[in-house]
DNA sequence: TCCGGGCTGATATAGTGTAACGCCCGACCG
DNA sequence: CGGTCGGGCGTTACACTATATCAGCCCGGA
């Protein structure tokens, strides 16, 4: 058994990387491997992970890793609509698009809005055009041209409110 | 002379602290001397102002100020619907409601979106409902109950977007 | 008087994000 | 082949943002 450390890579997550290094490359973006392990560290957990959490994580392929290190890595991924920020935590999800929404005709840059649990902490992100138009709108209504747009919504998620 | 000093005090913002004072007393919130300092440095603020740029301004009349003694004023602030914060540029500022659009029907605790100048800095609260319905009742179809949204447009101003 | 809670002072520490410099390497060109 | 140019990355150092914790003070109520 020549592979001793059990690196459980999901396959679906491994998919994705391919998936994702391809629809880069079109863009003329470059999948390194740091950029992949950063995007696997964070398409493999459950909920946003900081900044610092993935640099913890990526110091056991990288010792020498430093926080430009993971901060380029996600610059890059965010610019490649990969990742998203979730700016309320701090910490950084992947996009649920390229899969769920892109059908909506957005493109890698597309509008999107988080529903974040503050009890669990589970953080979905949905993709909704009514949203998106109404903010579009209610901006250019003051003749401020807007360029990139957040919305998060804090509350409870569909199994929180249940229990509570 | 007296007044050496010249602080050179808004007599618009003084007003606005009056006001606010009476306001915060009357949901049973306590317009400390700290917290009106604090918040009259908000106010004179033609932009958001990070807790830090606070501090250093505080310090003039309060040598001791931590960390902390802002951090706790600004706080309250939030509590009682005197200030935001600007999630994207970690910043605060005061409220542009309760002159603006207490109107709409909203309390103190009212929905807000901030509009941000990338290129000047100037940042703008309105109060859509419309943008408050589609976001609530996107969440809503989710099962997601909501509590407190985000919403913050980066873009140009109308001014910056003429000059562009 | 004694107690309790709210506010502030003060110190220490945790968490998040960038600037700046230099090296390597591969692409491109004369 | 030598040169050069740019992107990606390593490395160090630093700046900025936020919280935990304990202690003192004041004032109103039991
Ligand atoms: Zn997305
Ligand atoms: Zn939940
Ligand atoms: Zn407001
Ligand atoms: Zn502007």
């Amino acid at each position: 058994m020549v592979d001793t450390v059990a690196e459980s890579r999901d396959p679906a997550v491994e998919a994705a990387l391919d998936k994702a290094a391809e629809a880069c490359a079109a863009r003329g973006g470059q999948m390194t491997e740091l950029r992949r392990q950063v995007l696997r560290l964070i398409l493999s957990a459950r909920a946003p992970v900081g900044a610092y959490a993935l640099l913890d994580q990526l110091r056991a392929a990288r010792p020498g890793a430093a926080p430009p290190t993971v901060y380029r890595a996600l610059e890059f991924l965010q610019e490649q609509g990969l990742v998203h920020k979730v700016e309320r935590l701090n910490a950084f999800v992947g996009c649920a698009g390229p899969d769920a929404h892109h059908h909506c005709g957005h493109g890698h840059d597309h509008p999107h809005q988080f529903l974040i649990c503050g009890r669990c902490g589970a953080t979905t992100e949905v993709c909704d055009d009514r949203v998106a138009h109404a903010v579009a709108d209610a901006a250019r209504a003051t003749g401020f041209v807007p360029h990139r747009t957040t919305v998060e919504v804090e509350g409870l998620c569909a199994a929180c409110a249940l229990a509570a």
